[in-house]
DNA sequence: GTCTATAACGAGATAGAC
DNA sequence: GTCTATCTCGTTATAGAC
């Protein structure tokens, strides 16, 4: 059975959130409109109205389904046993892969646009940034107490400064269409933590 | 004489630069128009194409002076003796000062803003990182040959990593209005070089 | 160099039929 | 659940007077 996108399932409201997030994460919050999602499910606006009742409200889908389908990807992981290390690689394959689809991570988008979101859209994303930095935490202490990772300060600071670099490194690779630029800062940046 | 802003002048297409240029930092070139910065500048938005025929040559003058700028400081960091240390620590600050304003780097803001740029603002843009990036594996391939630096891979892979880590510092702080883990994340980051 | 006035368009949203 | 039709507003931009 042929399943397309990202969200296994294939009913209206996740068909129309599939269509947001890829022009969310291309183009911005606020250089999408509901025309365009219309346009490109052959459906109107006014359809869209009814299952979102408004941008807003689609942002906030958008944001939630974005930070469990991360929450998720974490959780996998975890699952296996690997090497602090190699998680961190894991991690950082995770922003690779939203970058090779020509994507700039969903959160990271949005974090520039901050200033222009719904307060919900604010908190849904602060709190990703926040559990991404506590799951860094976690692998990062592991690492350091079992001699496989680094780095001077605490595992707090290192994963803040992870989360940064990575975000970073996708907002400038984009500009000049070159994946190859994210993996080089991904892979200089983990080198200085072995 | 009293002189607010950072241009010096204080002519009319300066203001305007002036006002677009913190709400283009703030909020995003798609989230700011004419009517806000005539309306903070009490005059038209006729009057505001006078000076700038439209959106796009008003966005080309403003990365363009922002450019100039900021390879001004650069300029202005090499002009004093200081340790390659010192030099990465004052570059760090200078993107420190404008978030301690509020403001995301311009240029990182447009970086997430890319595909929706006319195509001169996309070259001004992708010049922007690259001359920043070209000055740091300078400092960076000095201060190795002097020993007060040390990192694994290419000076310019490391250019890269600081470019990256510090916009993507930037846009992780400002949503929680936090300039303390902008400092935290450079401190770390520069840390890992010494 | 700045104004008034307005054109032309697109965005977000709603009412009500089917 | 989707449609047509419509509304209101904001945005970019221009013409022409002062």
């Amino acid at each position: 059975m042929a399943r397309r996108g990202q969200s296994g399932d294939g009913d209206t409201p996740s068909e129309i959130l599939d269509v947001a997030e890829r022009l969310v994460q291309r183009r911005g919050f606020n250089a999408f409109s509901y025309a365009d999602v219309a346009a490109e499910l052959h459906v109107t606006k006014a359809a869209l109205h009814y299952h979102f009742a408004g941008k807003a409200e689609l942002g906030e889908a958008l944001l939630s389904r974005y930070a469990a389908r991360f929450a998720d990807a974490l959780a996998a992981i975890d699952a296996e046993p690997a090497t602090a290390p190699r998680k961190l690689a894991a991690y950082a394959d995770l922003y690779g892969d939203v970058l090779r689809d020509g994507r700039m991570c969903l959160c990271g988008m949005l974090a520039a646009e901050y200033q222009t979101l719904s307060e919900p859209m604010r908190r849904i994303l602060t709190r990703f940034f926040s559990d991404n930095e506590a799951w860094l935490e976690r692998v990062l202490a592991k690492g350091r107490e079992e001699g496989t990772l680094h780095f001077t300060g605490t595992s707090g600071e290192a994963a803040g400064l992870i989360v940064a670099a990575l975000e970073g490194a996708m907002l400038v690779a984009r500009p000049f269409g070159d994946v190859a630029r994210f993996q080089a800062a991904a892979a200089s940046l983990l080198a200085g933590l072995l």
